[in-house]
DNA sequence: GCTGCATGCGTTTTT
DNA sequence: CGCATGCAGC
């Protein structure tokens, strides 16, 4: 890659603090990867001693794919490169005990901590709700609070009845070997802390830390990043404050600036040049985030052509706008005989994705969706999930909870109250409580046979899965359990059943794939229930044959990523900017994430917007989306927008496709 | 203890 | 509209 003298100067500045204020397609990715492949190759560093952390596994695994192409697979499987969750996990595997954990602990995913608040809130009778409460912990945890701490500061009965739950919910994870997402920040910084033989141990290791969207970074992560790079390490962030789009997670955008604090030897450097977008696109784009404060002045330029004018399409309804993106993207699939992977669809909630799939799959458009956990959220994934948890760490009382009946195994409420009971009164987990002679005096007769015969089954089953063949352990447990006959009972139509047996064999196939490492070894099963509790996989198909299907993806989601024709749609007002955001009076946040997925096209853009949508069922008006108007109108074209019909539009569309239509037939 | 139906509820974004 | 929870009936 060829370098401006900015991102040469990046590359080259290896020994203090650095900070890259690099606008979007300033060539910041490249940059990273240039300089790990500088640091090694020119400076002698050992390819273990440099750590790389993004935000997403989208974006690391992003990383890795072009370090690959530039060093080779065997360099980037001794490198670092992963997200903060994963590196903190990195830590706390290697040294559980500092941090009150044992070997094989479960990381729990939000979904996991709702439904122990859930149980919490009832138990105390507590009036929060799960959500608020789950929010009020994590922004006590990302700020190292203690629960005792939380309560002594509490300042109004939410306050107090939060901290509560914070106590016993904190006190439910330690006493079930779990940990939390924020755990994953927060107990390695503990540890780094308070371990001088660990703080050594990583600081020893650590040469070269570099940060990719430093704007995302919280507190916590700061910490973790700051003990990481203490003693010998330099640091390299690159950021932008204007994709700043994560300050619900605890982000600061002044992040930037008070790294200047903290590191008064630290050297700035602008990337200004765009080397992605048309001019037209910049243009289009720079006028919207351009309503927006600054903390630094930056002026982004590109040199590349003017490009075509974005276009503006008018829908009437949701189907409609989907119909005609698909039929858009077919067209001009064959006109320009590019890829279907040439076309992204981005939009700001994952609910959005529906009609569009729906519109792709009848177009018979090969498409693939990145995120929205849909996968992971399905009952017969987390059921099979938790039988999985539960044979690494037999103490995660919420995958006990979750399966110790499904199967039936005629293990009703009642029982499960009276082990919970008994447990908690020997502070103790339900499956070792289940082991205890003391059980007896609350059970007995076929409950306590019941409960005693599962936790029998469970330990053979987790003996099993540490002595090694894992997938032959994984398909044996759930062979008996009969849990493909369960789901077909359990369904209520045959095509439900089929759905979820889909889902049962698509997680299989993925556990079997992530059985082998890059270096041809056995996982264990329990970094195989990591990864997917982390919902870090590997890319589904090889690198080298990338597969040709149109990308649907959040706004979120797309950042640090481009892609040739990019279609942003529902540019309505109350979807962007979302509703939320426009009662908290918290435009800015939208207005960038606006500009992120702006900034992700290359050659073409175009935004779609609809007259009327369906919410809840009803169906409602909807307006333009407020960013539309700071477009500059010479760079615009509209269409569709002719009173209430889009017979015009669709008319013009209507023949295209059937001229593509056509020249499919006559090359079939 | 389980199944079926009705009602009522809700949708940001990610690890 | 689609899902989850809750209640009534078996």
């Amino acid at each position: 890659m060829a370098l401006n003298p900015q991102q040469l100067a990046a590359v080259k500045h290896t020994d203090t603090p650095l900070l890259v204020l690099a606008g979007a397609g300033s060539g910041k990715t490249g940059v990273i990867t240039e300089k790990i492949a500088y640091l090694i190759e020119k400076k002698q560093y050992q390819p273990r001693s440099i750590v790389a952390v993004t935000f997403t596994n989208k974006a690391a695994q992003e990383m890795k794919s072009r370090l690959s192409k530039k060093l080779g697979k065997d360099v980037v499987r001794q490198l670092s490169v992963s997200t903060f969750h994963r590196l903190g996990l990195n830590i706390l595997r290697e040294s559980p005990e500092p941090a009150g954990l044992r070997k094989g602990f479960t990381i729990l995913d939000q979904s996991d901590a709702i439904s122990i608040l859930k149980e919490l809130i009832r138990e105390q009778n507590c009036p929060l709700e799960e959500r608020t409460a789950q929010h009020m912990i994590s922004t006590w945890k990302s700020a190292f609070l203690t629960p005792e701490q939380a309560l002594a500061a509490a300042d109004s009965d939410q306050a107090t009845s939060g901290a509560l739950l914070f106590r016993d919910y904190e006190q439910w994870l330690r006493s079930c070997n779990s940990v939390d997402f924020d755990d994953l920040i927060n107990l390695p910084v503990q540890i780094l802390k308070t371990d001088p033989q660990v703080r050594e141990q990583w600081q020893g290791r650590v040469r070269h830390l570099l940060v990719d969207e430093y704007q995302d970074t919280n507190v916590a992560q700061y910490s973790l990043m700051q003990l990481l790079m203490d003693k010998f390490g330099a640091l390299t962030v690159v950021g932008d404050d204007d994709q700043s789009i994560y300050s619900w997670r605890g982000a600061r955008p002044d992040g930037l600036i008070t790294l200047k604090d903290d590191y008064p030897n630290l050297r700035v450097i602008k990337l200004e040049q765009n080397y992605r977008s048309s001019q037209r696109i910049l243009r289009a784009a720079n006028a919207v985030i351009s309503h927006n404060p600054h903390l630094f002045e930056k002026k982004l330029w590109s040199d590349l052509a003017i490009g075509d004018e974005l276009c503006i399409s008018v829908c009437r309804h949701g189907l409609d706008e989907a119909d005609w993106v698909a039929g858009q993207i077919l067209m001009r699939q064959y006109q320009k005989k590019c890829n279907f992977s040439d076309f992204t669809i981005l939009y700001r909630s994952n609910f959005q994705s529906r009609h569009f799939e729906k519109a792709l799959r009848e177009k018979n458009i090969p498409y693939q969706i990145t995120g929205g956990s849909s996968f992971f959220d399905k009952a017969e994934v987390k059921d099979m999930l938790a039988y999985l948890k539960l044979l690494v760490n037999p103490d995660d009382d919420t995958a006990f909870i979750r399966v110790v009946n499904t199967p039936r195994r005629e293990i009703g409420p009642n029982t499960m109250m009276k082990l919970g009971e008994y447990a908690r009164s020997r502070s103790t987990s339900l499956f070792s409580a289940s082991h205890e002679m003391g059980l007896e005096t609350v059970l007995s007769g076929k409950p306590l046979a019941r409960v005693q015969s599962f936790v029998s089954w469970l330990t053979l089953q987790g003996d099993n899965a540490e002595r090694g063949d894992a997938m032959a352990v994984v398909q044996g447990v759930f062979d008996d359990i009969h849990y493909r006959d369960w789901l077909e009972t359990t369904a209520d139509t045959p095509k439900q059943a089929e759905k979820m047996l889909a889902s049962m064999d698509e997680l299989l196939e993925w556990i079997g794939r992530m059985m082998v490492d890059e270096d041809q070894k056995d996982r264990s099963l329990a970094e195989i229930v990591n990864r997917l509790s982390l919902h870090d996989m590997l890319s589904r198909q090889d690198d080298d044959k990338p597969l040709n299907a149109v990308n649907l993806l959040t706004l979120h989601a797309a950042k640090g990523l481009e892609f040739p024709h990019v279609y942003m749609v529902g540019m309505e007002e109350e979807m962007l900017p979302h509703k939320n955001s426009i009662e908290d009076e918290d435009i800015e946040e939208e207005r960038r994430l606006c500009y992120v997925g702006m900034t992700r096209a290359r050659y073409s853009l175009t935004l779609t917007r609809c007259r009327s949508r369906q919410r809840y069922g009803e169906s409602s008006l909807s307006e333009p989306s407020r960013f539309l108007a700071d477009l500059p109108p010479e760079d615009v074209v509209t269409i569709g927008d002719v009173g209430e019909n889009n017979e015009e539009r669709d008319r013009q569309a209507g023949t295209d496709a059937l001229a593509s239509l056509r020249e499919m037939l006559s090359r079939a």
